[in-house]
Parts: C-alpha cells; structure tokens; sequence
DNA sequence: TCCAATCTAAGACCTGAGTCAGAGATTGCG
DNA sequence: CGCAATCTCTGACTCAGGTCTTAGATTGGA
C-alpha cells in the first residue's frame, strides 16, 4: 500500500466518522444548506460575498434567505450607500439558533473524544495539526507574475509594511523596494492560497562584475519548459541588460516574504527552492541574497537551503548580511 | 482555543478538501449512491448485507440496482439455495468501471499530494495513520457481558486459538478457558468495534488466602454504580464463594485478548484500566495474573501499568510468570 | 401442509439541492 | 439624462436521495 492509498484509506475512514458526527448536530430539522448558511453569516455580510464563499446560486441563496428570514432567524436588507448589494444578518433568535448549534457540534466532538485520555487527545489534535499544515502547503500554488500586477503590488506592499515594521531604522520602500514593471530579465513568483496570494519572491540576474571570471559560452544551458513570466531565453539578452551580450550567469533573489497567515507551513523553503530551479534553468549558476541582520528566522533558512556567507555585494543599507549558493 | 474547536475547526477543513476531491472524481456523470454501491459490490454480496452495510432502504436499493444493471453494471440474480435472497455481482462492464473509478480517485489524490515531498508526505501519512489509530480507540466500546454470551464464548475461542498456536506446548482449552457460566463474582468485559466483538478480559475474585492478612470489614467498600454484569454487592456473597461470609479483596484478570485487527491501537491498556476500575469498584484491592513467558507484548504491558512481579499462585501449567497490583 | 417469517420489488411520494432564464431595482459613468 | 453594468429576486425545472407502504415470492418450521 503506498502512500495514496494510505490517504484514501485515511479519507474513507474520517469522512465516514465525520460525516455521522455532522449528521448528528446538523441536522437536527434543518436542511444543511441552511445551517451553513447560518455558521457564514456572522455579522451582516453581503449576499454577494456569501455567495461567492459558498459557491451558491443567487436564486438558492434567496430562496434559502427567504426560508430563514420566514423563521425569523436572519433578516436580509439592502445595504446603506449601495441599495443594489443586500446584506443579511442574524436576529437575535438566529443568533441564539447558532449558538445551540454550535453547542451541539462541540457536544458531538467532545463524545467522541471523550474515550481519550488527555495524552491521546494532545496526540490527536498535533497529528491534525500537522496534516493540516501540510494540505496547506500542497493547496498553494505557485505562478509567475508580472512584477507590475496588482497581486505582485500587494504582496510587495505588504512585505515594505512589515519590514518598516521590523527593523529599527524603518524602511524605506521608495528607495529599497522593486520599482513596478523593472523586472526585465527575471521571475516574480506569487504564492496564492484559494486564489489569495499570501507569499511573493523573485530573482533577478545581475550585470556581471568585473572580478568574475570571464563568461564562458553558454553551451548546454538550453532554455527549459520551465515557467518564467519575463526572461528571455539565454541567447537573447533583454534589451535592458548592459553591455556584454552573454547574460550573466548570476542572479539576486530578493524580496522573498510569506505572509503572516502562511508562516510554519515551509513555504518559505518551497519558494526559494522554485526560484533556484526557475534560476536554474534560464542558465543562472549562482544565486546571491542580501539580508537584514535582524531577520533570523530567513538567515536560517538560508543556511539550511546550502546558502553560505559572503561579503555583502550591493549598498543597500538593509542588506548587512549576503549569502551564495552554486545551482 | 481547546481541543473540541481545534477539531472542529480541522474537520471543516478537511471534509472541505476532501469533498472537492471526491466530487471530482466520483460526481463524473454517476449519481454518488450508484457509485458508492459500484465500490462495495466486490465479488458478488448478497442485496441484504448491501443493505445493511450502507444503511439503505429496500426499496432505494432495489431502485439503484435497477439503475445500475440497466447500464448493464451489475447482475442481480436469486442465491442459489435460498431463493429469498438475491445477490449483485459486477458485469465484466462494473469492473472496468470500477477500475476506472478507482483509478480516477487514486489520480486526484496523487494530484493533492504532488506539490509535497517524499518526507512531507511520509509525515502525513504518518499523522494520518495516528489520528485513524486513536479514533478507532475512541469508537470502542466496552461493556460487561454475561461470560457465557455468544459474543464472549467467540472471543474466548478466538482467545484460545490464538495461544494454541503460540505456544510451544500448545493450549488445552477444555482445562484453561473459563467454563461458560461460571464467572459469578467478577465481571467479563467485551471490547466492540461498530458491533463486532474484537477484544475481551475478565477479572474474577479469588478465594481468600490463608496466608493473607485476615480480612477486615469492607467498611467503605460500598457498591458503586459502576457497571458489573454479575457480581454482587460485597455484602451478599454469591452461593458459589467459599467458606468465609466476607467476600476476598483479592481478584485475578484473566482472558485479556485483543484481536489481531485491533492491535496497536492500546486497547489493552485500556481494557486492563476499566477490568482494574470495575474490580476496584467491587471492592477489590488487589489484582493478580498470571502469564505465559512467551506473551512478550503481554509482559511488557503489565509491567508498563504497574504491576510487580510475584510467585507463581495457581497451578496452571500456562501461567509461568505471575503478577501483582495493588488498587 | 399451512402459516409465519424473511426478503425483495415496485410505486407513490417527499424533500433538499442545484440550475437556468428572465425580470426588476439600483448605481456608476459617459 | 440615459445606458450599461451590477446585484437580486422569482418561478420553473431537474435530479438525487430517501421514506413508506403494499404486494409478491420463497423458505423454514409447527
């Protein structure tokens, strides 16, 4: 049995064990569509984004409020400043009503946990969370994007907010960050979790330096099928490029940054490994990185991913520390 | 955030995910019943055990088929020898079918597990094995049953079965086992998975030592409302207990078994736990048991839960090792 | 041999879930 | 202002899933 059957062994078994316990608090009278709907309305939402949550149709949905709204448990209005958007929110007896089911679902889980003693729920609960972390990570996609697209935009934005937040001389994200539509011979990757983008990388190649040794042809560095939003092939400098007509063979991954809600998962670990290899085969053969003293966290990654220390190579004041790896 | 809304909150998002799974390979043009019902037609299953192991009414079931062998799927056909009962195989077709269900399945998993690597997934497995372990513990129920119940003489049987093999000189079950109906002052617990029996133990009290200390009025011991098949109160000795009016405060566990499907789960550890509370409950305040030298797991489980090493105290030739614990 | 029990088939019926097309209301923008 | 876009509601429709009842076939045991 290999792992996919495990998993679909695992799936069979849990859904089952799962699917009695919903059972047993939900549906007690009302139709499921409708006890969801009342776990999404929190505080007033807007129909157009609940549908979009739950994928419905906009006759269901109504028809479903409408159902509701009969029971007096939701009351449905338009929204003030935009009568065509309507929002729906609890009444108090449809507050109380979820209240009573979430009740019931705690009760169902703790019946089924009851057995355990308090070592096997902890064991119980770790495991969870770990495959919980580890479907995240599979469910990310990785994409390349334009560094001028709006997702590219927030994700650096929000990776300027944090390190302004960080270090203690601030950050200057006019002069630090990647001006949009800059990134000519290289690949911004976006990291998107159920089409939100929650992390963000990229790495650019640099102009060759003088000490280098001389370019050498670039022989089997054929281009690959890999994706890359905006190199060219080898053969072909971008007209941005400097002088010499060999592109280098070194690149720069900069701007590498997970959101706060994606981090533990080794996301991190994933996107710079897509890079090197994105890198890799548009004929990069080294990569460098500059950092900031204070963020240990990505200087360990760096050392674990087999990046070791160099002199920093550019004067960026936030980059005190720079490391290397050979592709 | 405690355990329950931890579970919770890893069950909504796990049936998520696999639901979207499941509907991308089972909702291909079938109707999920028909395809559930193509899984568990093996080989040829009679309708009632379909029946009964996916809880459907005749009629739903009978529809479905109908369905089914009109796509030219299944055949249904009368049992041979008792024409009441009919039974469904798959056609050549249902198994190419089923194949190709199958097939479909194990792709979208293998599409969920890609992103991973070869450790990541062998650590999801690995929790998901965990979580399957304890939540099988969970769903066992342990109940006191008369000793001569069907249920109990066939793990008893199984039991016996077992040891024969394992032991070198073989098991006597006439002499060894328990003979039915004669656990008066003790109790026999069975251990049941969704209705099948897959474990057992009983405690039985032994007759007062001469050598021991002389007993004491059970003073405190007053009968609890723990569950007990057969025992009395302490204070009313059953007819079979030997000369002393007080009841002994020594008890002997004996029969523990687990099945061999059951194993790894610490169903024995569990069983021993509620064998010692119910005893204890009784007013026992000292456990013995006896062991045969090649019951490693056995020995190394006892020992594990406290019990101490003492003298052979019965004449049974299987018992080469004895054990002690004080409740 | 006959009766009760067992098993299945078939039809009527119901509910939930979901889709689709069209009509109305409202708003933003040229 | 008027038009297109957006959002929602409504009703008609389909389908899966499931229950209930009745009837018929078969068998085992009195």
């Amino acid at each position: 049995m290999d792992d996919i059957d495990l998993m679909r062994d695992f799936n069979r078994y849990y859904t089952r064990r799962i699917g009695v316990l919903n059972d047993e608090y939900l549906g007690q009278g009302r139709p499921l569509g409708e006890a969801r709907l009342l776990f999404e309305i929190g505080a007033g939402v807007d129909l157009r984004d609940l549908r979009r949550r739950l994928g419905l149709d906009s006759g269901y949905l109504s028809r479903m409020l409408r159902s509701l709204s009969a029971q007096g448990l939701v009351s449905v209005a338009p929204r003030p400043g935009d009568a065509r958007v309507r929002t729906a929110t609890l009444t108090s007896a449809g507050q109380r009503e979820l209240a009573d089911l979430e009740e019931r679902s705690r009760a169902s889980v703790a019946g089924l946990l009851e057995p355990l003693s308090a070592d096997q729920r902890s064991r119980l609960v770790g495991a969870q969370a770990e495959i919980q972390r580890l479907l995240r990570l599979a469910a990310i996609t990785l994409t390349p994007v334009p560094d001028s697209s709006a997702a590219a935009r927030s994700c650096l934005r929000s990776y300027a907010a944090e390190l302004a937040e960080r270090f203690p001389e601030g950050y200057d994200a006019e002069g630090a960050l990647l001006p949009p539509g800059t990134l000519h011979d290289g690949t911004f990757l976006l990291a998107t979790e159920e089409d939100t983008p929650i992390a963000c990388g990229l790495w650019q190649r640099l102009a060759p330096i003088l000490a280098s040794p001389s370019p050498v042809a670039p022989a089997s560095s054929a281009p690959s099928p890999s994706p890359s939003s905006s190199a060219p092939s080898p053969s072909a400098p971008s007209p941005s490029a400097p002088s010499p007509s060999l592109p280098s063979r070194a690149a720069e991954i900069r701007h590498l940054w997970v959101s706060p809600s994606a981090r533990g998962l080794g996301l991190a670990r994933r996107l710079l490994a897509a890079l090197e290899a994105d890198a890799a085969a548009h004929g990069v053969t080294t990569v460098r990185l500059g950092t900031h003293s204070s963020l240990g966290e990505a200087i360990a990654l760096y050392r674990s991913a087999g990046y070791r220390e160099i002199p920093p190579y550019d004067e960026s004041p936030y980059n005190q520390l720079a490391f290397e790896k050979s592709l």
